[in-house]
DNA sequence: TTGTAGGCGTTATCAA
DNA sequence: TTGATAACGCCTACAA
């Protein structure tokens, strides 16, 4: 279904119509308007700013776009926008893009790759500064997808990756294996022993990591991984995956790790219709913090990634003309909390 | 701080390259490429299309969007893309969007009025379709927003509004007083007959409209609604407006509507604060049916609003060229779970 | 059916 | 400092 054009309507003032209104050239309107250094009359300046004010002006962005070369816009490509994961990752890359006098265009590739590589090539028409990809959690790029960055890129546009970028891409990463590491052994640290891992598909990269660095830091502190279930990141994958683990059967005082909160909230919903308790019985970990973490209860122990700051990282990447990674303001901690009690 | 122009790039690929590829004239590759309908010779056809692709075409949007003096942009503004309430309608939107072959831009008001007039002026440089406002839950829009939605609607833009529109706009609507009415009899009718509401600011129509309409429900209900607390819409208002509820005193049995999602939520979390047991001790309820309502404990009794669907119909209104407002797929449904249960 | 040419709103070069 | 004027990439009568 095609959109129809507006008919008949009065169109928007343009550059020409303040020109006109304050009795100067286009140029000078041009220039007072959006040209970088000033170097109008004081009296022509006054008056072109008044008549773009009368007039309500705004400059035609797509104009100036093909005229200057170079677009004002941000491309970001995200999963799922309704979930808060990357909400805030979003919210990050809009404040920085805000701050750079840049606009954001999102799309949404709802895992689908096919969709992804169709997205990135209408993105690609806009021809925008950067193209942020955040939309898989580091999983393989589909092949096409990395024939479209390659264009794009070798067209001058800039590719930033959340998570480990293929090619040209400049990444934005977290350190998933360190922040895994260091829960496995603070839960090993207050007395567990045995343990569930519920992970995403293998191949997923930033799943693989956590459940490789969680092993570590768990076994390195005394513990031991039973078994490690894959189904995915959400929140229903957590269940079924904890159904799965349940019918193995389940000792109390063991521990579950979910890859991701939304993961661990799923296992605690399972855990409840199973009739074990979440905290004394089983316990609970996380990973991510979102917050959904903190109002479950018991409230859910995780390791905190700065979404928002990571968004923000990315459009610095995306602007920055000499960049390099910055792993500051992009700690991961671990947080404690009721779902997962120090055992005897 | 500005941006940097990428110096001596290889730019994309022209329309004009791929005319010169194919051996044709720009109008004829511009006919099968962009153009609607198709009156080409297959063997043209092909060529071009076989160029476009060898060259990693697409055009560009910006030069399309100036030649044919309409864009392909939807803009929208939200409040904060990281609350999944706006998540969700941002995705409904996107949704929508997609259907029609439009791109969707974002913007972040932060609930700042000046920045929201600022970047109402930003994104009307992009002379999008339509203007999507979401930015606020209903409350007055500020002076300085109308004129600048005045002069895009009059230069043929369109204004849609989530919530009560102002002049030209648009509006979708959510029942919330129909809704919270429901919801104050359905928890009059188990048994509930004193409550205290923790509200938004007054002036906030949303707001208002969900306070009036539960007090309505619930005292048609045989109920009594004791207090009013305004704070705001989200989490930490919730929490700080409980702890004025609970310094009045609190009998058991009493109900707590809140209304947001969230702000049950931090009613919830001020309440185990001060030991009192959700549920058999106060009953909370919310407003939205937010994802985070269901994963607490206990689960939040509240009113479904369907945000996606929400957003989509925006999207509709946006670009349908006879649109009649439509309730159909934007009923409220009350969602009673464990955190009101019933009452002797 | 195909190509030529003028125009969309801006920017930028170059005289004046 | 200002103002013509030629781009920018694309679309679209109009003519061939």
């Amino acid at each position: 279904m095609a959109v129809q054009p507006q008919p008949g309507l009065p169109a928007a003032p343009t550059l020409l119509d303040v020109a006109a209104a304050a009795g100067v050239s286009q140029a000078t309107a041009s220039r007072v308007l959006n040209g970088s250094t000033r170097k109008v009359a004081v009296a022509y300046r006054d008056r072109v700013l008044a008549a773009a004010e009368e007039l309500g002006y705004t400059a035609n962005l797509s104009a100036q776009a093909t005229a200057r070369g170079t677009s004002s816009v941000i491309a970001l490509l995200v999963a799922d926008i309704a979930d808060p994961y990357f909400g805030q990752i979003a919210s990050g890359v809009a404040r920085g893009a805000d701050e750079v006098g840049l606009v954001v265009t999102i799309a949404i590739t709802e895992r689908d790759h096919d969709r992804e590589v169709r997205l990135v090539r209408t993105l690609r028409g806009l021809r925008p500064h950067a193209l942020i990809l955040a939309a898989s959690r580091g999983s393989d790029p589909a092949p096409g997808l990395l024939q479209e960055l390659e264009a794009f890129s070798s067209a001058g546009g800039r590719v930033v990756a959340l998570g480990p970028g293929a090619g040209e891409a400049r990444a934005v990463t977290v350190d998933n294996h360190g922040g895994a590491v260091a829960l496995g052994g603070a839960l090993a640290g207050i007395g567990y022993r045995r343990a569930v891992v519920l992970a995403a598909s293998l191949g997923v990269h930033s799943s693989d990591d956590r459940v490789a660095g969680f092993t570590e830091g768990f076994t390195a502190g005394g513990g031991e991984v039973l078994r490690v279930h894959h189904a995915g990141y959400n929140r229903e994958s957590g269940h079924r995956a904890m159904r799965a683990a349940l019918a193995f059967g389940l000792e109390p005082g063991t521990l579950v790790f979910g890859v991701s909160d939304m993961v661990a909230v799923g296992a605690m919903a399972a855990l409840r219709e199973a009739d074990r308790a979440v905290g004394p019985d089983i316990a609970v970990a996380g990973f991510d913090d979102t917050p959904t973490g903190r109002d479950v209860s018991p409230p859910l122990t995780t390791v905190h990634i700065p979404l928002e700051e990571l968004g923000y990282q990315a459009t610095r990447a995306a602007v920055d003309h000499d960049w390099r990674h910055v792993a500051a303001g992009l700690e991961l901690d671990v947080v404690l909390r009721a779902s997962t009690p120090p055992l005897g």
